[in-house]
DNA sequence: AAGAGAATCTTAAACGTTTTCGGAGGTGCT
DNA sequence: AGCACCTCCGAAAACGTTTAAGATTCTCTT
């Protein structure tokens, strides 16, 4: 490994200069910098962020806590997108990312014991079990740190706009027609009482009725709960003409009870998901859902997470909320 | 932050012992070990991994390596579930994980470089563009190396067993009545190849004689490609009765090409995927497909690597092959 | 009683950086 | 000539660890 002492012996000049020219201070000659940096790159010089780490107590690592009671973590295709995008804009932003574990070399370890150990100048909060006490720890811990779909009162969060989305998506089957609308929502968080609250004052607005026994909670990405629960509303003594999904897997879940029922979509039954990820536009029926814009909330998450970091102490929680778009599909039949 | 210097001038002892207690070193005795870590405990000590980093060269952190041209990485089912167990093993090994990009700082620099910078102790490659000639450089930098599902000559591969896969699948169809069967397959890389080897020598031993325009070439994870594949294929003279397809994605863009031509699958034309990812055996009807063993496929590779690692130099490359099951769903209907 | 050897602890150097502070030399002004 | 003021550079300390080697004490052994 080449050091920036090799590179100091080697040019001639002192281990301090050679460190601020490569890092472009401004009290090295515009020329002896170009000498400088010409001798490190023949010498094939890379930094050691180990040692860069140490004296700057800045590591330009972003933690990810990243995953959930099912351990499905990664392989949920709605955050992938959201870590994807966030990864991206990081990098750019100038930060790796890592993701945070609870064990530390052999030993288990809180997750802000983990995130001290490696340093990490951020933590991005996304897909776990939010009740967990470990996780509330980390988010009130002094790291800066942004919380994304999911809504905590101490540090920064990112939402989708989950009210407005399900207003979106109340008005759009309204507009076809339908009246006897029912709800499978998830798990009751902070995001899923938004949903119902969209749900309920779209519903009161157009003035239609919604009997209790069709707002009903499932879970979250089950297609077994939600195909299940697809069964009972349809075995209402007056069932509903659309039901609507927490999210397009847990629609599939409900496509396929309604098939073993022998009812069809949209022919017999109109329905619709929420999120919006790629296989939803590329099954038949395509799906109508809302697509929620992980783009842009990765995106946000990197740049708001950055900006805590930079401006240190000063930084004021604040909750931003990412409009998301219909995605009108062939789920839902025009009627009456 | 509480340093290991102050746990020693609390505890008494030297900074020297501190360490040596903490680390578990022989030389320090019981008592004062146990007294120790409880000061260190009290006193909410953290250690540093940058300053132990510095003094170990060792990082105790894998890079991955995690992209591909259509930047769909992460979001790819098929490996987000690879490194999902990738990165459980390797926690449970001692190691924690980080994505290796292409940018440091403002910079744009060569993964090597960037792996380099962070003392990785090694690196996994998955789902890249293998022909980069960025990550033949990282490949075969010295740094130890495992690549997943790809077969490089300069470092250990794992690999699921492609040639058997596809044996396994002709065999399943053949044995459901099917003689005139096709095969759309991915880009020409080393496991195309032995997917394809697979394909034609159980066509042989089973004695069935597949026409040249059976066999063509697609693109792996893109429906619209495998769509407009399969619109060729069922507008051939004598078309097929049973479609293979590479991936569980491309089918889906099949199922959704035929029944725009007024096809159903099975009852007109036989369909089988590859992978089994999750989706596969949701949607309906449930697809005949064979499922590679990511959960192993990771967990190997964690195992792999990190031998690599702790063997230094002394490590072989060698390439491990993983079975694979056949998971006979609902897409292929006996016939003849 | 003296020396060997084990057990336990400490001293100090080192890892590769960044950064403060001061020094040397040059320039321009009075 | 004397002074102030830049510009450019280097010495040295510091970041928090680990670890080799030495120091001290204690226990045996003879």
């Amino acid at each position: 490994m080449v050091t920036i002492k090799m590179v100091a012996k080697q040019s001639g000049y002192s281990v301090a200069t050679v460190s601020k020219a490569l890092n472009g201070a401004s009290d090295v000659s515009a020329e002896t910098a170009a000498l400088i940096r010409a001798v490190a790159s023949d010498m094939g010089y890379t930094p050691n962020s180990a040692a860069r780490a140490l004296k700057t107590t800045r590591s330009y690592n972003f933690g990810v806590l990243f995953e959930d009671a099912t351990n499905s973590g990664l392989t949920h295709e709605f955050f992938s997108y959201i870590l994807q995008s966030f990864k991206r804009r990081s990098e750019e932003l100038g930060y790796d990312i890592s993701f945070i574990s609870n064990r530390l070399g052999g030993r288990s370890v809180s997750y802000t014991e983990h995130a001290r150990y490696r340093n990490y100048d951020g933590v991005l909060i996304a897909s776990v079990e939010f009740r967990d006490p470990a996780v509330l720890e980390l988010a009130s811990s002094g790291i800066p740190v942004v919380a994304v779909d999911y809504s905590f009162h101490r540090c920064g969060s990112i939402l989708s706009d989950n009210i407005q989305g399900m207003r979106d998506l109340v008005s759009h089957v309204y507009s076809l027609g339908h009246r006897r609308i029912a709800f499978i929502h998830g798990e009751l968080t902070a995001v899923t009482r938004d949903r119902i609250t969209g749900f309920q004052r779209q519903c009161l607005e157009l003035g239609i009725d919604i009997p209790k026994e069709y707002i009903v909670e499932g879970r979250y990405h089950s297609p077994d709960v939600s195909g299940e629960l697809t069964r009972q509303l349809m075995a209402l003594p007056n069932p509903p003409t659309c039901i609507l999904y927490p999210d397009d897997i847990s629609y599939i879940g409900g496509f396929n009870a309604l098939e073993r029922m022998g009812l069809s979509v949209p022919a017999d039954v109109s329905a619709v998901g929420y999120d919006g990820v790629n296989l939803s536009q590329v099954i038949t029926p395509r799906l109508t859902t809302l697509r929620q814009d992980t783009e842009a909330m990765g995106e946000r998450s990197a740049e708001e997470l950055a900006r805590a970091v930079e401006e240190g102490i000063s930084y004021v929680p604040q909750t931003i909320v990412i409009p998301g778009t219909l995605l009108p599909g062939e789920t839902v039949k025009r009627i009456g």
